[in-house]
DNA sequence: ACTTGCATGTAAGTGGTTACATGATTGG
DNA sequence: CCAATCATGTAACCACTTACATGCAAGT
């Protein structure tokens, strides 16, 4: 799924700024399964514009700098639809941790330990934020449905964690370092 | 995580050649959270080998080409170890599945249950991996910890589909498409 | 005075993927 | 004879990230 496709589908449900856009793909509940940088929106929505598929208009803002605010045409929401029939990309899931945590018997325990602790963090933190979403009440069902299943899989994700990885951390080396000479 | 790292992470408990790493990280247990191409695997190796972190052998096999089989050297074990004591990148989820959800509402109801169909095929399908891979006994303890995990995550993630995907289903459109006129 | 947040945008670099090129052997 | 599997490698391409450039206003 490109970043062209992602800027559409934020803008089918309302009018945004390419800040927006980032916000939500980085802050938001979106960010448990899409990413986007400014250095890919901002020339997907240029060229969104040129193609037809989104209009801008700039909004003077008092105190704040003016934004660029774009709107979906017909057009944009009939290529969403298109883009959406086509076959699926696979999901897919990247886990450096997971790498790391295959090689917890060579690696000092406190490494080990607090790498854990860093995972369970980012988790919580992801839970949160789909709980949060989950208590707006003006979210369209769809919606719901897709944070219900981030919050599902979330859930035992922390849960499995906090029960199991005192395992990881036990397998670990117990010394830091074992170079007696020096 | 790159491809240089993966495949030293390969190498670490064994030979293996550009091929072989291919096939782990994409049919194997591992694909669940790692995932490289020839295109990008070959070269790590070769640049690899001029580094001095692994080194290779040609293996004439009867029936089959020759194999090109790398080892992983003492400097590449120190060089992997140092890598793996780094900050680690963020675990990333890109599902295209979820994207789709979110527009359920707007999609002919066909289309949704095939996607949901097709989703919970391959939930499935990687799931039965793991448990495949967790009925080896000669697994090291942080491997097998590492498949425990993926299969908890694996297994809510398809219960909730069963449970749920009709919820998705029954929010789409019922009329594959309403054009009266052609 | 400096940092932070808001806001847009570009250019260079990178870390890949896709497709191609090659070739041997086995099985249908 | 053709397709599939095994096997290595390259070249062209691509989407995206990082870092940079710019600037205003508010808070510290």
């Amino acid at each position: 799924m490109n970043v062209r496709t992602l800027c559409l589908s934020i803008l089918y449900s309302g009018d945004a700024s390419g800040y927006d856009i980032r916000r939500m793909c980085t802050e938001k509940e979106f960010a448990y399964f899409v990413e986007a940088s400014y250095g890919s929106i901002y020339p997907a929505l240029a060229k969104l514009e040129d193609d037809g598929f989104v209009t801008s208009r700039t909004e003077q803002q008092e105190g704040k700098p003016a934004r660029k605010v774009y709107s979906i045409t017909e057009s944009g929401r009939r290529a969403f639809a298109e883009q959406l029939a086509e076959p699926l990309g696979a999901d897919m899931f990247r886990s450096p941790f997971l790498l790391f945590s295959r090689f917890a018997h060579i690696l000092p325990r406190e490494l080990v330990e607090q790498r854990c602790n860093e995972f369970l963090e980012r988790n919580v933190h992801s839970r949160k934020r789909l709980d949060d979403a989950s208590e707006q009440y003006d979210l369209n069902p769809a919606d719901r449905w897709v944070i219900g299943y981030g919050r599902a899989v979330l859930e035992v994700a922390e849960q499995h964690l906090r029960t199991h990885m005192h395992e990881l951390i036990t397998m670990a080396r117990a010394e830091p370092r074992q170079d007696a000479a020096e």
